[in-house]
DNA sequence: TCCATTTCTTGTCCTAGTTCAATGCAATTG
DNA sequence: CAATTGCATTGAACTAGGACAAGAAATGGA
């Protein structure tokens, strides 16, 4: 049940069974049904989740209505909001949704606290967590500002190469930043090839 | 001297004088003149840097050879790159180098290391201001996807109001992703209104 | 199983932004 | 103070990708 979520967490800090033991203890186990918003607009993020089993999608909705996704996450993956703490006047306009039914182990600001009086060594795991997001995230701002449409499609099937038969093409097209239509006929060209 | 960084790195964790005693002991200063290169493509990005003073860019070569700029750095921000560490695999495309002359206090790894080991509640400062990046970035990714070019230079005007005065122009575009010429015609426009 | 809804595809037309080239203007440098 | 180099501006021609519309295919719920 946990070991997965321990080889995660040991990727790049490593813990001792005690450690292991009150990290386990600490967190919440939560199965939640497909097609369910976990975080709305506006609302504050008061969990971390780690994906078990599943699939979840954090986007925003733009001054046109338009929906852009930020972020998939899948088996093995974080997903959270921290931006609103930061800009705790302007609330965040991110919503975090369901896409398949899910399973996730949470953690809450107070029980992230324990974890961090208890076992300070987290505090250096969950700062390398942060910062592979930071890099993730870096990384795919250069590609949406350097690469053609196409170029970012081949990239993300090798990043995420189980996710199209997973999640409905338009929402790639969101994530990729670029029209469904767009997509469809970028997907026709490559089959040619 | 001290006061700028500490008042800083005091926005969201507060310490008392011995801690401070502790941070200020372990910072080195540095001078440099601009155009100098901190961080070359392929190396380990030793250092995270407090900008004193002056201005500094970090930023990418595409496979054209184009500069992408991905972050200015001046007055009482931090600059380095996490991403290498990360990646270890594929080195760094990043570069960082001075525009004008700056100067730095500097933690490497190893005060890095020392300051949390003496002085422990700086390990939440510092994941305080990655996960600051992490919403910069994702802001800064969002606005590059969702807004037209007018929108992006508007609001980097918000954001930045002294640097127009401060970097040449085509650094601006390069940081907002559109082609120098284009923000040229942008400004044009603007001004007419 | 059938109906309804969502998703995907395809074509046509359109536009925001690019590329290229020419020109004038500052700013460094010797 | 020339002379070179880098920077901003402008215009013209071009293109990647968007918007719209309409049909086809897939999915899902009762």
């Amino acid at each position: 049940m946990y070991s997965q979520i321990n080889k995660n967490i040991e990727r790049y800090v490593s813990f001792n069974a005690d450690e292991l033991k009150i990290f386990n203890s600490l967190l919440e186990y939560k199965a939640i049904p497909k097609k369910t918003i976990l975080l709305h607009e506006g609302e504050r993020c008061n969990f971390e989740a780690f994906v078990i089993k599943g699939c979840v999608r954090k986007y925003y909705i733009d001054a046109n209505g338009f929906e852009v996704i930020l972020q998939f996450a899948i088996e093995n993956a974080w997903i959270s909001d921290i931006s609103f703490s930061i800009y705790e006047e302007n609330p965040s306009r991110v919503y975090i949704e369901t896409l398949e039914d899910c399973e996730f182990f949470l953690f809450n600001p107070a029980t992230k606290e324990e974890l961090f009086s208890r076992a300070p060594k987290f505090e250096r795991a969950f700062r390398i967590l942060m910062q592979r997001s930071l890099a993730v995230t870096q990384d795919r701002l250069f590609n949406t500002i350097s690469k053609t449409a196409t170029e970012k499609y081949a990239e993300f099937l090798e990043q995420y190469p189980a996710l199209p038969q997973r999640v409905a093409q338009h929402y790639i097209a969101s994530y990729l930043g670029i029209s469904a239509e767009f997509l469809s006929k970028i997907r026709k060209k490559m089959t040619k090839l």
